[in-house]
DNA sequence: CTGGCATATGCCAGAATGGGAATATACCGG
DNA sequence: CCGGTATATTCCCATTCTGGCATATGCCAG
């Protein structure tokens, strides 16, 4: 999963998955909805494919391509101790704020570099 | 947030994040869990900082980094439509696997690579 | 101020990447 | 078989990123 990220570093690509969501899409329609010429979609679509985000489906002469979960699910697994962390610091940060809105009010006293007051 | 996959892609970034999952770490103890020379290390913590995943505490001549949770926090919300999308397919996925498994056995065509035809 | 430690930054060469234009491949209809 | 459409691949250029090395900056102790 080391290129999972790399290949959602690009804007386009993640403007792909985007589109993928809503259904599946042929090289075509992909380069009209994002405006670049198309062998840049299909060098985009090449790096989504060999990172296991979108696979194609061959219809005539076209490809069209779709998401797949996989990649997606152990990007939500990896992100999975994080969450956790986070879902702790978030009560965490609400609680501090409300204190430092308290604190702000007393420790107006000693502000060495600051403004002093009017 | 366009960096955060950026700042993600590298696998060293990554293991830094995990480590400070764990607790702040200055960047000498850092240099010494990822075996890196330190002005990598630096550097490292240099485009994790500018992206938002960690800040540095000042304690006498060392600077303890540790996590901020908003970039993750983010990162998940981007994950949210798609996480919809496949919760629906695991199940599709799971039954398309047996099927898949039933037509292996009848699909066993030999084409290994391109022969003349007949 | 001087020395010493911890960290950051600047510089350089090498590798990877994206965009653009041209071309190659694959498939269809006749 | 041929022309025509749809997609993939190649080549080139400019930009970017990484790693390694050297060096600058910040901070503490005396």
């Amino acid at each position: 999963m080391e290129s999972s990220f790399a290949a959602l570093a690009d804007p386009n690509r993640r403007q792909i998955l985007s589109l993928l969501l809503g259904s599946e899409r042929s090289v075509g329609e992909l380069e009209q909805e994002l405006e670049l010429p198309q062998p840049s979609v299909s060098k985009h679509l090449k790096v989504l494919r060999e990172a296991g985000f979108v696979e194609a489906r061959v219809e005539a002469q076209r490809r069209l391509y779709r998401l797949t979960p996989q990649p997606l699910i152990e990007l939500d697994a990896w992100l999975g101790p994080f969450r956790r962390f986070w879902s702790k610091h978030v009560d965490a940060l609400e609680r501090h704020l409300d204190r430092l809105e308290q604190l702000e009010k007393k420790a107006q006293a000693p502000t060495p570099k600051g403004k002093k007051a009017p």
